[in-house]
DNA sequence: GTGAAAGCGCTAACAA
DNA sequence: TTGTTAGCGCTTTCAC
């Protein structure tokens, strides 16, 4: 058995509450038994015990991390964002793969709750009603990463995703480009779909004046196959696009999986924009240039507010929205 | 306040023994008590505090998972099949990404032993002396997953790296090559590194009776980066190359692209085998073909053994081998 | 079958 | 400054 606070006071010959004070207010031990209990400490190879020590305090310094995947490049990005933060506040991570599989989260949650955890992290996926419900009993602070909440008043970290959809589609309609065609995610989807979608069809209808963008977008789930089927439909469709700006790079790189079948190069035939900037990136032929977001960032943010919200600190800003960037590097050309 | 189990006893007019026993043993309860203690638990909302719990049993249903890097592809997918695994049991993983930097793993362990974790799974990196030492200090049960150690009797799932080295080598020299390179990892991993390594110069000794394997040999980290150096560096001292056996997926990726920036075509005029079949091997143009892990697999094992062990089972194997598998795709040609 | 009481390892009053 | 004691929420003897 691991030794216990009483082996130590035993050991050192003093009280239990004189050595649970060396170890939470060391300054308020005379120093000769400070020394004595240190020394016992040692050589018992003493360690407290967090679960005791969580039933007083009501503080488990755990943390429940909700994500779909890990497996995604995006997302374990930005867990890893949220694992350096979470360290440095001397917290774990409890890693939840949902696989948006809604009993599965139930039964996550049931767990959560039992062992305490401080604090939520929900990343990536858009918060239900059903989902928020189950959040609001644990009772314990929420913030989202990756997604928001206009509905209901959870903090949250992420891109302006419509801002970044605009962005995109002026890049490449900077870039000489007049039949810009669009992959996104489903319109149903409200953090990565529908805001990526309205900043396109604003950016050309300011920018390029049209406004009829039906032979002009197709629809994909984010993933590689996904961007390749889109891109063949729309290719199909439509013989004068130059451009395609595709909201993930997987998909862009179906994109231009599919391009190459076709025989057609990239940039030199039609020019690819992705989105996310993950690793993958800069691994295709050619390099894939693409509307990068700061995906560690957004995770250590994310705890970082949660550390702030269990200090029961006034937060700033409630919905936080970091800066994305293009990252130029060879799958758009000028035209 | 949440409720506890004295809400409850109080609610339904029973002692917390009772209460106690319908949460464990309901079968030991009249079952007109338990229905009403049910009744109360439900509208109370009652759910058992595991610190309490894991107190007494001194069992908290958590595992530390040490990993290199969840940002990495691999490791992510490993970590995946261990999630399925442990939320089976009903046990939580504790995310723990040590960046191979010895500080952050001390102190990550310093807060597993604290929190009571009922075992461990270290991943993906050689198991040091040091290391040992301080997993032993534990006093909990360790499995390695993909990744073993011959000097101490941790139990751990794996692929046979040297078998996988001979068999990727092989598979190149049945497809017709003669002049097979590898871009190995550092000869001083004794997992990823010297083993493949071994299998693929065993494979070129009896296979193709080459004994000096210097000029077809060259090193790297398994990263993107060092493939293309290292292809880059085989390429200046040895032109005849037809072949190249790169054991990371990304370092295969870098090899391509190295080769396209000479304008040299894959499979044209090299043959380029990866290792691993992580997602980005489907996603490359050419689509990789490669030495493909069953890496939710691993993941999947290392943490059912865990399990096992944890219920003091006894182990059928401690060393197991998951059977690796050639992926055939497009980036190898028969010549 | 059920309840009272002890105890898991720790901290926090409260006295001294 | 220090020790004694109660208690965090739960399970488990041990009587009844």
């Amino acid at each position: 058995m691991s030794p216990t606070i009483k082996d130590v006071a035993k050991m050192s010959g003093v009280s239990m509450s004189t050595v649970s004070r060396v170890l939470n207010s060391p300054a308020s031990v005379t120093e000769e038994k400070r020394i004595k209990v240190e020394k016992a400490i040692k050589q018992l190879k003493y360690h407290p015990n967090a679960l005791a020590r969580g039933l007083i305090y009501k503080r488990t310094q755990s943390v429940g991390v909700l994500l779909p995947d890990v497996a995604n490049a995006y997302v374990a990005e930005v867990i890893r964002g949220m694992e350096d933060a979470s360290i440095n506040h001397g917290s774990n991570l409890i890693l939840c793969n949902t696989d948006r599989n809604k009993e599965r989260m139930i039964k996550y949650l049931k767990l959560l709750r039992e062992k305490q955890v401080d604090g939520l992290v929900y990343t990536s996926d858009p918060l239900t009603e059903e989902i928020f419900r189950e959040f609001d009993e644990l009772n314990i602070p929420v913030v989202l990463s990756s997604t928001q909440s206009l509905e209901y008043a959870y903090p949250s970290v992420k891109v302006d995703d419509e801002k970044a959809g605009y962005d995109g589609t002026s890049y490449l309609i900077d870039k000489g480009h007049k039949h810009v065609a669009m992959i996104s995610g489903p319109t149903t989807d409200p953090i990565a779909g529908y805001p990526r979608y309205t900043g396109y069809k604003q950016a050309m209808k300011e920018r390029l004046g049209v406004a009829d963008v039906d032979d002009l977008t197709e629809f994909g789930n984010f993933q590689y196959d996904t961007g390749y089927d889109a891109m063949s439909r729309l290719y199909r469709k439509n013989k004068n696009i130059t451009a395609v700006f595709a909201v993930s790079d997987e998909m862009a790189l179906g994109v231009i999986s599919f391009l190459s079948d076709q025989g057609l190069s990239v940039p030199g035939d039609i020019s690819v924009l992705g989105f996310d900037n993950t690793r993958i990136a800069r691994m295709s032929i050619p390099k894939l240039t693409t509307v990068g977001q700061p995906m560690y960032d957004i995770g250590y943010k994310s705890m970082e507010k949660l550390e702030a919200l269990l200090q029961k600190k006034e937060l700033s800003e409630v919905r936080t929205y970091l800066p994305h960037k293009i990252i130029e590097r060879e799958s758009v050309r000028e035209i």
